[in-house]
DNA sequence: CCGAAGACCTGCTGGC
DNA sequence: TGCCAGCAGGTCTTCG
């Protein structure tokens, strides 16, 4: 489900229901979604307080008095602040005021505790990536692009949608190889990386089928997609169909007129 | 260094 | 109507 911008409106709206309180308990239901025993998780969490509630790629980081709690929400994970338990609540997380449900229908999300977020092997925050870092961390890889902008160690926080979004505005071919983009398209794509990150944030992020924000709230970006889940109908720049091939196993939506390597 | 393939999970959709 | 293949916002590991 989520990548930088649905993780981001989770963190604006979970924000205030966490920021400054004490965690009094964590209960888990699917020993699964936790990288540790949950004793071993109650004690790391039980009395610390959460001084901020931050994000680094598609990490959600409860930074604490000691150490970080580290949610990675994966593909269909949703942390709620409201609401009845369901089959697949796996984790309750009490506070000295309120209650937070970790959901997650597929289990792939994973809560973690970090002695130091230092551990998280992330490259570069997507969402204000100087041009210079976006352009060097390009220029130094031999892979094809959009496997490139997935590879969380080189750049954090971009996902299937927002790759091709960003690839389909820049007029990229998704399988052209980094270090043969010019320093100008190196150039567009940074721009549209972030005007895009930027305008899914302002519209709450894009809701497939699960994603919803800590309020429950679906986002509305999803209507703007211009490439993503579009396979077959006419891109909106030019009329071409646009195609769906598989890349690193991945879909991958672009307009074969608009985009070129 | 890069990529292909399989694994981890469950639910939904479309085609026959 | 019913079943099954294929697909899904992510990441990890193994292998060539």
């Amino acid at each position: 489900m989520p990548e930088l911008p649905e993780v981001e409106t989770v963190r604006r709206t979970l924000a205030p229901s966490v920021e400054r309180r004490v965690i009094a308990g964590i209960e888990i239901l699917s020993p699964h979604c936790a990288d540790h025993r949950p004793d071993e998780l109650r004690a790391a969490l039980e009395g610390r307080r959460v001084l901020a509630l931050a994000r680094r790629g598609k990490h959600l980081l409860f930074r604490l008095d000691r150490g970080v709690l580290d949610v990675h929400l994966r593909m269909t994970g949703k942390l709620l602040t409201a609401g009845d338990l369901t089959p697949y609540t796996r984790a309750v997380l009490t506070l000295d005021r309120g209650t937070i449900l970790f959901d997650d229908v597929r289990q792939f999300g994973r809560l973690r505790y970090l002695e130091d977020e230092a551990l998280l092997r992330l490259g570069p925050d997507a969402l204000g990536v100087e041009l210079t870092v976006f352009a060097a961390i390009l220029h130094g890889s031999r892979a094809r692009i959009k496997p490139l902008l997935l590879d969380q160690e080189a750049i954090a926080g971009i996902g299937n949608i927002y790759a091709d979004e960003a690839l389909h505005a820049a007029g990229i071919d998704p399988r052209a190889t980094a270090n043969w983009l010019s320093a100008a398209r190196v150039k567009r794509l940074h721009q549209a990386v972030e005007r895009i990150l930027a305008a899914a944030i302002g519209a709450g992020g894009s809701s497939i089928s699960d994603y919803v924000d800590a309020d429950g709230n679906r986002g509305g970006f999803q209507a703007m997609h211009r490439v993503y889940g579009r396979t077959g109908q006419a891109c909106v720049a030019c009329g071409t169909l646009v195609r769906r091939i598989v890349l690193n196993q991945r879909s991958t939506h672009f307009c074969p007129r608009c985009q070129r390597r």
